[in-house]
DNA sequence: CAACATTTGTGATTTATATCACATTTGGAT
DNA sequence: ATCCAAATGTGATATAAATCACAAATGTTG
């Protein structure tokens, strides 16, 4: 566990950007990088939260048990906080993280992140401006997930993992068809039988868990009409 | 438009708690209180978010455009805040608030808002709270609704209004069929069916838009088992 | 590389729920 | 009270998607 002074951390958060360089001698003391690997739980429902997580790097699920089986609530790329809710909303664990790339995160002791809530102003106001936009995420895709049928979802979700997490129209897809079935709220078999569908119609091309969007504006088109 | 003193209002939110007196001025002299009957909107998506609404009394529906219908997000009942996700996540709102009984809501200018998140910690740290609080709550609602099948989503709509909303087995439906349709994601002939099964198997009694629950026991069952 | 477990694809069948259609009730306005 | 619009209940039918079943492909471990 090599540790770098925060102060010269090249990825801060927004929040992190206020703080000064005491801040940052505490900040430092009170918290500690970890490297997980793809498939590592980085923070597990049902226990204590005593720390922040903030994803330095690598790409991440968080995910809860249901009623019948896991739901996948949301993808999440660095740099960005994890479990901020699950600290300061209750003190056990509502949901989980697990790495789906190779990640690092600083785990921050939730008491001192509380401390700077308290004494600094503006990284308050930027950690509420993200839970704000998080917040607004979520009802935009929980109106979809409610509304739209499964071709709808599954080609808002590649949308989404094309635009948001990867910034390309090609990438590794990071989940099994069953778990992509927990994201959008389908069973494994009808994700392959869309899929299997987009790829026919050569709106998209499957070469095991690579994906190439090759018609984005049908894909769209597939997004919007539900 | 009477306009009382803030520091004296009786219905302080957790965060205006930490408020001191010239805060309090501040926040009076750039605040407006509305009162809406049922069925009037408070604000509006697609509108401009210029403030924070503070829900004194009453209960209140926030509701989104779906890409078929409207998609009801949450029943929020007083006190809250209504809307800082809109405000600072996002300068055009993105969901509207409608009362669906009488209230009395507060309007706060959104920039003394964020002035009082900068300089007051502990005000900031009382929002902050709120909203990962929120933020789980939806979570869990959204996985239930992605999960369980229609009995066990209206069984669960009917215990959190029971529960969270009018502390009472024993209450008055403030939502249509059609509206609480939309709240569970279905349609309103679905609605109606169930809830007249539940009327059949005695679960609950029905009046016009009375409810009355009378096996709890068995409602819970029905929800946890979908 | 052999053996085994996991993941995936695809057809057949079942099932929950949407949609359609229409009668009935309720509530508000004049 | 009367009229009209909105809301509701309920049967019949259609349909999207789950489930079941099994084969094929892929990945993993000794």
């Amino acid at each position: 566990m090599l540790h770098h002074h925060c102060i010269d951390c090249q990825i801060k958060s927004a929040a992190a950007k206020n703080l000064n360089s005491e801040e940052f001698e505490i900040l430092e003391t009170n918290s500690a990088q970890v490297n997980f690997k793809k498939g590592e739980v980085i923070f597990k429902e049902g226990a204590l939260s005593l720390n922040v997580a903030y994803l330095r790097s690598g790409i991440v699920k968080i995910h809860m048990l249901g009623p019948s089986r896991e739901k996948i609530l949301r993808i999440v790329k660095a740099p960005s906080y994890l479990g901020i809710p699950i600290t300061f909303g209750n003190k056990i664990n509502q949901y989980s993280a697990t790495a789906i790339e190779d990640t690092s995160v600083c785990f921050i002791d939730s008491n001192y992140f509380r401390n700077f809530i308290y004494s600094n102003g503006k990284f308050a106001y930027e950690i509420i401006v993200d839970l704000c936009k998080n917040e607004l995420k979520d009802y935009q895709r929980y109106t979809s997930q409610s509304q739209k049928q499964i071709p709808g979802l599954i080609a808002e979700s590649l949308l989404c993992l094309s635009e948001q997490i990867y910034d390309n129209t090609h990438f590794n897809f990071p989940l099994t068809r069953s778990e992509f079935g927990d994201m959008v709220g389908t069973s494994r078999e009808s994700v392959s039988r869309v899929l299997s569908d987009l790829s026919n119609e050569k709106i998209i091309e499957l070469k095991g868990k690579e994906i190439n969007i090759l018609r984005k504006d049908l894909l769209e088109k597939i997004s919007k009409s539900g």
